[in-house]
DNA sequence: CTTGATGCAAAACGTTTGCAAGTTT
DNA sequence: AAACTTGCAAACGTTTTGCATCAAG
C-alpha cells in the first residue's frame, strides 16, 4: 500500500526529519485527503486519531513538510492557506460553491503549455513555474432526480 | 485621459457608490500602478495625498471596489492580499525576487487555452474561470553589459 | 435632510513564537 | 545522551468591526 504508515514514516526519515506521532498522522492523513484542508481542518480530522495534538504542532509540521518539498501550500481567496499533498505540477479546480480544492489531471493541457512556451518567451522574464487555476463549480451528480 | 479624476468619479458613481474623497483618492492611484499593491503599500501612497486617510477606510473601499467589480483581489504565497485595478482576464506575473506581481498579456495563449476548453470539458464541473499564473525573476536589463 | 462613508480603537482571525517538558534516534 | 519536537499560552500581522461623527447625494 502507497500511504501506509511504514511508507509515510520512511518518506519522513527520506527527508531527513524524524518521524514522530503528529507527522506521522499529519502527513498519512493528508494523503488520503482527494480535496486539500487547511490547518484547522486537518487539526480537526487529526484530533480524532491523535488526541492531545495541539494545534501550533499542526501548524509546525505543516512547515516542515514543505520546507523538505513534501507538502505544497496552495493559497486561495479565502483567509486561510490550504495545504497539499502533491508536490508535482497539476491543475487546481476551485469549486465556489464549497470552496473545495480539488486536483485536476491533464497531460495535454500541460503539454501545450509547456509548448507553447517554448516557441515564446517573455520579455526579460526567467519562467520558474506556470500555475493554472480553474474556478467553477462542481456538479453534485444525484443517481436519481438528477439536478442537472 | 483615460484616468483624471472626471473619469474615476464617473466609474465609482456608474458602480452607484458614493463617488468620496477617499474612493477617488485610492481608485485613482490604483489605475497608475503596473504592479498589484497591498492595502498597506496603498495606505502609504494614499496618505501622502490624502493626508488622515485610516487604513481601515482602506480596507472597506477596497472590499466596496471589488465587491462592485471595479477592482480585483490578488492572493500570493505571501500572507497580504493584493489588489488588481484591471477586472478583465489577464495573466499574472509574479517575480520572486521582488514578490511583485505584474500583468502579462498574451491574446494568443488565452486564445489557446479558450479553445482548447470548447473541446474539452471538465466532468461535473461547470468552469466559470481560468487563472493563469506565471512564477519565475523579472530580469533587470541594464543599458551596458546586459547581464542576459 | 437622508443615506451612507469615515476614523478611531478594539476585536477578530489565522498563524508564529518562546520556552519548558517530552520523544526520537 | 544529544538533538529535536511538542504543547501551551502569549504575541503577531493583517483584516474586520462597532459606533459616533462627518460628507455626499
Amino acid at each position: 500500500m502507497q500511504n501506509s504508515i511504514e511508507h509515510i514514516k520512511q518518506s519522513l526519515q527520506g527527508a531527513g526529519i524524524k518521524a514522530t506521532l503528529p507527522r506521522i498522522g499529519i502527513y498519512q492523513l493528508l494523503s488520503t485527503f482527494k480535496h486539500h484542508p487547511s490547518a484547522e481542518e486537518l487539526y480537526q480530522k487529526v484530533s480524532k486519531k491523535y488526541p492531545g495534538v495541539s494545534l501550533a504542532t499542526i501548524y509546525k509540521t505543516l512547515e516542515v513538510l514543505v520546507q523538505n518539498k513534501l507538502v505544497n501550500k496552495v493559497v486561495t481567496d479565502e483567509d486561510k492557506v490550504r495545504y497539499d499533498f502533491r508536490t508535482d505540477q497539476h491543475i487546481h479546480l476551485y469549486c465556489q460553491k464549497t470552496n473545495k480544492i480539488t486536483d485536476y489531471e491533464d497531460p495535454e493541457l500541460d503539454d501545450l503549455i509547456s509548448n507553447y512556451f517554448k516557441s515564446k518567451s517573455i520579455p526579460d522574464f526567467i519562467i520558474k513555474q506556470i500555475q493554472i487555476n480553474i474556478q467553477g463549480e462542481k456538479q453534485h451528480i444525484k443517481t436519481k432526480k438528477n439536478k442537472l
